[in-house]
Formats: C-alpha cells, structure tokens, sequence
RNA sequence: GCCGGAGUGGUGGAACUGGCAGACACGCGGGACUCAAAAUCCCGUUGGGCUCAAACCCAGUGCGGGUUCAAGUCCCGCCUCCGGCACCA
C-alpha cells in the first residue's frame, strides 16, 4: 500500500577495480562496466526487482561531475582545504587513507601495516560539524544502538579546559588540554609528544641533549613504522627546559614522553601523576614529584602505589582547598581565565576527513595549481574534469594522472598563464556519500539533483547495510547532508530514518570476499533448484541481522516446501480449470468460522508482521505453518475446493509473492488471475475470522502445566476460575490441599497455586 | 581497561510487552510404497524415570544466587565467545 522507491546503483570507483585491474592487464573502465554487467546478471537470476531507470554509477562522468560539484562548494564554505600533516600510508596500495580506513593499524582494504608520512593533502572539515553529528544521534532513535554508540566514540566529545603554560625565558607557550582542571596544582611537569613543535625548536636550536634527540628520533621511527603498537613500558627525556605553573608560578620541567600522543589534542599534557595511572608511572620511574590533590569523600584515595583517578574534594591546593572536582573543574577554569592562560574548551576525537588519494580510478579532485594565483577551483561551468582512459595507471606512489601530460597542463581560470591540474583523486566514501539524493533525478544535467524531489523521498525511511559502515559511510553521508542542509539544498538534518544492520554470511569464519576468493556463486544452487528455493532457503537460514556461516545443507527443506506448494495449487486447477478466479464460487470463503480459517489468518497476521519486523526467517516458516495447516485439514477430510482452503491457497500464495516471486506469479496466474501478483492487494487477516466461540486455556499448578480446559471465549475471570479448579485432573491434584490463590490471565493462562 | 551483543536439542533456529521452552526446518531412527533404489507419504525425535504400551512423574535455556503465582525473558554476582573503542590526557 505504500509508495516505495526501490533504486540500485554502483559504487564503481575505487582501489578494487583499480588493483584487478592492474592484476590482470584490463583497464579499471573496462574491468568495472564488465563486473556490472555481470553483477546485474546475477541480480536478474536472482529475480531481484529494481527501478533500474533509476541505475547510477559512480564512475560515470554524468555521476562524479556531481562529485566534484559538492567538492566545489564544500571549498567555497572553507570545508575543503589543503594541509601538509602526518598522514597514514598504505605501502601496498601506495595510497593515503582516512583514519577511518586504518583497521588496527592495519590498511582497512588490503591488511598491509599502515605507516605515517608527511605529505600534503586535501581534507573534508568534518570536525566543524562535530557537534551537530554527536547531538543528531538522538534523532535516529531508529538506528540500532550499536551504531549510535560507535559513532559517538568516534567522534569522542569530551570537556575540560585548554590551558597554556609558558615556557621559562618567554617563548611561545604550550597549549595542553585537560579533562580534569580541578588537579591543575597537582601538575608536577609537562609530557610533549616527540612530534611536537617545540621539540623541533630546541632540537634547531641545539639545546636537545644528544641522547634525547636520539630518543625522538627512534620513537618518531618506530611510530612511521607502527604507530599503533602499544609501547607499555612508559620512556622519556628531560628537555632541560622549563615552564612556569599558570597558577603558582612554579617552574615545572618539560619532558618527551613515548604515551603522548601528536594526533590528540595538542600533543602535549600536564602531567598529574597522583591522579594519572599514566603519568604515575612515568612520575615513578623518572622519581618526579607527586603531589595529591584530590581526596575521595569516602574510601582509600592516593596511596602511593598507584594513581587515584576519582573525583573528590580538592587539598594541596591552596584557595580551592574543599571544592569537589566539579565546583573545582569551573573555579580553576575561571582563575585561568582570569589571568589569560586557560579557558574552557571541548576536545573531539574526530580528525578531518582526508579524501585525496594517489590513485587512479577516481573522481579528479577540480582544482587547479597555478603558480601565480595558488590553487584555483575549476570553474563549475567546466565540469566534469574528466578522468582520461591513457595513464600509465601503475601505483608508483604519485597519481597515475601525472602520467597524463594532456591533463597535467592546462591553463588557470584567474589569470589565464600556464597552470597544473591537481592530480589526486578522491576517496571513494565522497561518491558514496550523496548518491541517495541523485536516484530522484539521475540524469539531470542542471544540477546534482532537485530539491522538490529529494525533499518529498528523502530522508530515506530504511536504509539496510552492513554494520562495517557504522563509522565510514554513514558518518560521512550524514556530514555531507548537513552541510547540504546549510547550503539550503536539502531541507533534513539527517540522510536516512532507519538503519537496519544485516550480517554477514561468513564461510569457514571468514567474510566471503573477492580478494580472498571464498565467495559461493549462488548460480549452481540456483541452475540445481531454481532462483525461489535459494531465495527461500538464504532468508530462513537465520535471522538477518546475524552473521551466519554458510552451508546447504537445508536447502531441500525450502525446495520440498515449493514443491508440496505447487502440487497443491495444480491439484486445485485441475479440478477447476476457471478462467476468473473471481468468478469461482465460494472463492470469497465467506463461509462459517473454521478452525483452518481461523489459523490461516492467525499465520497472515503473523507474516505480516515478521516481514515489517524484518524477521523474515520466521516468516517462512509462518508460511510453511499456512501449508502444513491445509494439509492437516485435507488429512481430517477437508476439501482443497472448500471456500477455506482456497482462500488459504490465495493467502499463501500473495505473501510468498516477495519471496518466491517466480513460483507465486506462476501460481496466481493458474488459479486465474490475468494481472500480475505484484499488483495484488496484501491479505489482510479479517477480526471475524480470528474470532473463535471457545478458547483453549492452559492450567498450570505451582507454576507448572497440569491441564488444558476449553472456555467460552467471552468468559470472565470467574468463570475461568471456576472452569479451571472444576477440571478433573486439577480437582485431583487440589484434593486434600488448600487453594491459595488462583491468577487468572484471560486468553493465556489460570495458575492455581496450592499449599 | 571501557562500551555494546550473544550463550536454548545432534544442527540452523523459534518463543514480540515475564505466561504451554524447543515453533518451522535440517539431520537421524522406524514404517508405507517399490523386485530394489531414488523421490514421495506417515510416525517418532531435549534428557531421564516408570510402563507391554499409554497415561504419568522428575530435570532442563552457560554457572551461582534472587524477585515473582509464574523467569530463556527481570535483578545481583560470575564464566565463555563475538564486535567496537583504547597510553584519548
């Protein structure tokens, strides 16, 4: 009954195609359009039905013109920039990759270690909009839990202060940020991550202990070469130099310390080793001072053992003495304030998105570098800038699109002179990012797509997916419509209503995936039993959101089931060869209540309902139930012509319709329909057929089943419990004890409980 | 370490708000049909006790407690597995 929008696309770009194609000598277009090809196939073996007027692909120039259009105007509102920083390098791809593609330090494609280099590259500020995706969550209470949990550790919000301790001497001073103002006069020195700017400084400068510049030699070494290995063993050096405590003046020493890290926060800490696990060991082992601050109201606090890391009551602290940590966190941030060395700041775990990559088969980032004017968007009016077919489209380390002499050179749009193009490509997560949006107009030559359209379909009411896009896709679907959203293109906050997260059929506990060649080609199955039984048989495995491994051992269950359905429907047309099924008598079953009927329409309500609920195993087996219930009532002498049984067949074979669509189309053709099934109206279970006079009760003494009794339907709870305590086996059971209580749940249950 | 999720027959799984545990299948055992087999159909299939048999009884949803007339479901404490995050200051 409702209108559904049920579009398909490809997600064509991207280092996969590139590699195979590289792999195997075939240009990456050739290798794409040829996978489509092949993958639609299957699509149609499978009698998977979509608007494919409606087909995309994102590595079609009349796609990623849109593309670059959206980059465009995230770098007109200063979303998109340029950054030199250390970023993460997948030697094997020879590709940069975001943070989220970095899997346990691992590339999150192929496996490979990850290393850090310093290159320049094009960023998305997803951090501008950090808030508003943590605070947007509550919006989505239709999203599994877990997703919303992942995405809000991702982006990590969290509160405190920004404090800035200057150096000795007057040189610029160093920013750190604190969760835990309040254990400020606790701060005995200063940590810097070894990648830190002052570290450069006094290393330039000379005043870095030989040593010491070794140190940070070999930790920044061992961070290119992994820098997610967990180093437990706390190491450091002194700098020699000092800064002065913002609140005491006192001079604290700055060390280097291996467990700071550069890509939080600022880079630097103040280091509280009574209230710090971590600088309690590295305080401990170094034989720096240790100042207690904090005092739990009640329970054993700072031991010298370890570090106390609750919240209490401030001592040591001069003034603030007696506060709690929380009247402590706002007195120090205001006295920081007040003296210009601190404020209050909330720091984010989220890191800008890095969207440009050394590779090929992507969409070309539009801009130009010109010597003159610096670098210059392309011109809208000029798009698509078009990927051209001749690269030597090797992974060198640099784009491939360097190769291509025709797209380096070119001229710049400000001033006319000779220029570079930009040769990077974009991440695939960009294409992916809108494609929702280009379904509703996905050849519109004006635009990326029209607002009218996308304000009537859109947010997409259900999204399904795999859950390894909690962190990827779908936080950077929900950026970009937010920045559309401010653009005043779109008028939604968020891209898609509800999220269904499916599993993943694994084989040998492993996901099935092309590089590890594991995948079982559903054509065999399929030439072996038809498209409808392994349809059937991939839905009633288990329930969808659950990984599951594959066998086949029970597909013969699902292909029996077809075949007893489809006897039984020709068992039917033969006895009445009708044209009309309309026209057959009795065909409306509006004939008394029976129990087949009854339960016929209790099975349609409960399919109904499996399928909105997305359980859609058990809803093959409320099919199967619907089966089985009219043979059982063909054994007891029931007639497949009575008005019952025929309209059980018609029931059975609409909800097959979006499971076994081939069968069931088959099916309602012979029981003499001339339209299609997928024009057929959903059955609706009637209340007067779910009525019944009696109603089976189930007792229960103590808890536990003694009997069954049969009720009017109608009965009060008097009458049950009459009912109930006059039935023979519960009159056995009572004799010579005394009745306690009797719990009467109409239309479940009667409990007597004896003593 | 922190945050999520799961643990039910030989197997996949079912039981929606506490209310008949094991739906529906697979597999297995037995039978019918057949010269025989396949296919199909019928019966049985949580474990145990008792019985010629049925009826009946007891135990049972990872482990130990608890709440309740009633617990796979709720609460407390554990164990195991899976997923996410993690020297995050």
């Amino acid at each position: 009954g409702f209108t559904v929008l049920s579009p398909m696309g490809w997600d064509a770009f991207g280092l996969p195609a590139e590699n195979a194609a590289i792999a195997n000598q075939i240009h990456p277009s050739v290798w794409t359009k040829r996978n489509i090809v092949r993958m639609k196939e299957q699509f149609h073996a499978w009698g998977v039905g979509f608007d494919w007027t409606r087909e995309v692909a994102s590595c079609d120039p009349e796609y990623y013109r849109w593309t670059q259009w959206l980059f465009l105007k995230l770098y007109e509102k200063g979303l998109a920039y340029r950054a030199k920083g250390a970023v993460n390098w997948c030697p094997s791809c020879q590709t940069v990759l975001a943070n989220e593609q970095v899997v346990d330090g691992a590339c999150e494609r192929c496996g490979s270690t990850v290393e850090l280099r310093d290159l320049e590259q094009w960023y998305f500020k997803i951090t501008a909009y950090a808030d508003a995706l943590l605070d947007d969550l509550k919006l989505l209470g239709q999203w599994p839990e877990k997703v919303r949990v992942m995405q809000a550790n991702w982006i990590g919000r969290s509160e405190g202060a920004s404090i800035r301790f200057t150096p000795t001497g007057g040189a610029a001073p160093i920013e750190v940020f604190t969760t835990r103002p309040d254990t400020l006069l606790g701060a005995t020195f200063l940590a810097v991550a070894a990648e830190h700017g002052i570290v450069g400084r006094l290393r330039d400068a000379g005043s870095l202990s030989p040593e010491a510049s070794a140190f940070v030699d070999r930790l920044k070494r061992a961070r290119v070469e992994n820098r997610f290995a967990i180093e437990t063993e706390k190491e450091g050096f002194d700098t020699g130099v000092t800064v002065s405590h913002p609140l005491t003046g006192k001079p604290l020493p700055i060390w280097i310390a291996n467990y700071v890290l550069m890509g939080y926060g600022t880079g630097a800490i103040m280091a509280v080793p009574a209230h710090d696990q971590r600088d309690f060991e590295f305080a401990t082992k170094y034989r720096l001072p240790i100042v207690e601050v904090i005092r739990p109201e009640d329970g054993p606090g700072y031991d010298g053992k370890a570090a106390f890391e609750g919240e209490g009551r401030m001592v040591n602290s001069g003034a603030f003495d007696g506060l709690s940590s929380g009247e402590g966190k706002r007195a120090v941030t205001e006295a920081l304030k007040a003296k210009g060395a601190g404020e209050a700041r909330v720091n984010f775990r989220l890191r800008d998105w890095l969207i440009s990559r050394q590779r090929y088969w992507g969409a070309p980032i539009p801009m130009i570098h010109c010597p003159k004017d610096g670098a210059v968007p392309v011109p809208e009016k000029d798009l698509p800038v078009l990927l051209p077919d001749q690269v030597a489209f090797k992974p060198t380390g640099e784009s491939p699109l360097l190769s291509n002499e025709a797209f380096l050179h070119t001229t710049c749009p400000k001033c006319g002179g000779p220029a570079r193009r930009e040769t990077d490509t974009m991440d695939t997560f960009v294409d992916s990012s809108w494609y929702f949006m280009r379904f509703l107009s996905p050849h519109l030559e004006t635009a990326p797509f029209q607002k009218d359209a996308v304000d009537r379909w859109l947010p997409v009411n259900q999204y399904i997916g795999g859950v390894e896009h909690a962190i990827l896709h779908l936080l950077y679907s929900r950026f970009i419509v937010k920045v559309l959203r401010d653009l005043g293109m779109v008028s939604f906050p968020e891209p898609f209503e509800r999220l269904f997260t499916q599993g993943m059929i694994t084989k040998a506990g492993h996901k099935m995936s092309k590089s590890k060649g594991n995948v079982v080609p559903p054509d065999t199955l399929i030439r072996r039993y038809g498209a409808d039984t392994v349809r059937l048989y991939t839905l009633f495995v288990g329930p969808p959101e659950k990984d599951a491994e594959w066998n086949d051992r029970g597909v013969e269950g699902a292909y029996r089931f077809l075949v007893r359905y489809w006897k039984m429907v020709e068992e039917v047309t033969a006895a009445h060869p009708v044209a009309s099924a309309d026209a057959r008598p009795g065909w409306a079953a509006s004939g008394p209540p029976r129990e087949l009927r009854r339960r016929v329409h209790q099975l349609t309500q409960q399919v109904r309902d499996d399928m909105d609920r997305f359980h859609l195993n058990t809803a093959v087996s409320g099919l199967m139930q619907i089966l089985n219930a009219v043979q059982d009532y063909q054994a007891e002498g029931g007639s497949l012509e009575s008005p019952e049984a025929l309209e059980s067949i018609d029931f059975a074979t609409r909800l097959l319709a979006p499971l076994a669509p081939h069968t069931a189309e088959g099916a309602w053709e012979r029981l003499g329909h001339s339209e299609s099934i997928a024009r057929a109206p959903w059955p609706v279970p009637s209340p007067e057929a779910l009525q019944s006079a009696t109603k089976s009760l189930v007792v229960q003494v103590n808890g536990k089943l003694r009997a069954h009794i049969q009720v009017p339907a109608d009965a009060d709870r008097e009458t049950i419990r009459k009912l109930a305590l006059a039935d023979e086996k519960i009159a056995s059971l009572a004799a010579g004890k005394t009745v306690a209580q009797v719990v009467v749940v109409p239309g479940r249950l009667v409990n007597v409980v004896l003593k």
